[in-house]
DNA sequence: ATGTTCTCTGAATACTGTTTAGTGAATAAA
DNA sequence: TTTATTCACTAAACAGTATTCAGAGAACAT
């Protein structure tokens, strides 16, 4: 049957369509500034139409963080597969990967960091919130493996690698919305990348086994 | 004349008496979930009356972030105080101090970290969002002087100070935005002590000059 | 006793997420 | 070709909530 086909396809469009729009009008006035009216308006359809393609806002902007996501996962799974270069320059390789998530789209990566509370995340569908698990999941796991890899290779202490994980993300995101809080209070200009790049200079230098 | 004076204690306790009552409802429901209603009846007034003591909803829960603020202050002066302690023990005695502000309360830090962005503190009023800013100055201040006498001593690693303030009060705030996502997501247990003395262990070492 | 100020509130307003009931076109069946 | 059914959408209604407004009543001053 072709016409089921071209249907779902266009269906996949207007979807995607829909989330384009929900991305630009995100990013300009932030999660809790954006109307599904405004969303609704960019993306040319009437704000019930939103609500045929995603359960609720929520839903909406979730899904959007799955593409930040996925593109995260691939970065740093990339990082953790460079098997030639020694554990300390992965360090630095790693600084560079999530730096370049950031660049990719400042705002919404801020959004998606405020957006994942405990609240927040209960109004999702068990689908969209386990996929965002595992997308969690697996970032975290990659990094736990690279730095497995330098324990494995004598160059870095043992620790948990898993909180060692936890930890190198915690920096990242806390410092992305230090950022964005001191831009709120004040007219500071963007430090992220050189903080960024000391905090992991500093982290790698203490895991060094000596 | 002592009515007016009365009239202003009284005035005062009332303030007083509402933010305690939001602090209660916040702590519970989150910012998003919490009503004003609700908070006007655990203090006992209209939501009107909420309205003659804070400019708006945002102005009342900013106003309990201060006291948390002022907090966390004095704790992290009391260790940039302790001069007798070697370098090192600042460290895991400011891990400590951090640590002892998010038991106070630890959903109201959360609720803090998360509210603090680029939109928000647009809406409060001058006054409010330049105590905030002032609050934050101090305690990243207080962090970056504590640095600075390991440098002095030369215990530790010429960098500037300022950024590895905003290192560290990155790490605690990302730790704790980190462990109430996972609690979003998944029943996992509350990890964030062990996890945040090995992430000061680690900028210890790595801070060494050794 | 009367006027004034202070403090509070009930009711109205405005905005926004979400649902409902229904319209018209595309498709399938007769 | 005509009729029935499904699909994709939307206008309008609904519901909840932050915020404002007009006025009541008590405390205070004259």
């Amino acid at each position: 049957m072709g016409i089921e086909e071209r249907k779902e396809r266009e269906r996949q469009m207007r979807r995607q369509q829909i989330m384009d729009a929900a991305k630009k009008v995100f990013a300009s006035k932030g999660f809790g500034g954006a109307t599904m009216e405004n969303i609704a308006e960019e993306a040319e359809f009437s704000p019930a139409t939103l609500y045929l393609y995603f359960k609720n806002k929520d839903e909406l902007f979730a899904s959007l963080n799955l593409r930040m996501l996925q593109d995260l996962i691939s970065r740093v799974e990339g990082v953790r597969d460079q098997k030639d270069l020694v554990p300390e320059k992965r360090i630095m390789a790693l600084e560079k990967a999530l730096y370049e998530v950031y660049l990719e789209d400042p705002l919404n990566v801020v959004n998606v960091l405020r957006f994942q509370s405990r609240g927040r995340l209960k109004s999702l569908s068990p689908e969209l919130s386990g996929q965002i698990r595992e997308c969690t999941r697996q970032y975290i796991r990659a990094i736990a493996d690279l730095f497995q890899e330098g324990v494995r290779q004598g160059a870095f202490l043992d620790c948990h690698p898993v909180a060692f994980a936890e930890i190198v993300w915690s920096i990242f995101a806390g410092l992305v919305l230090n950022e964005d809080t001191k831009r709120g209070l004040d007219e500071g200009k963007d430090l992220l990348e050189p903080t960024l790049i000391l905090a992991l200079e500093i982290i790698g230098r203490g895991i060094m086994k000596n």
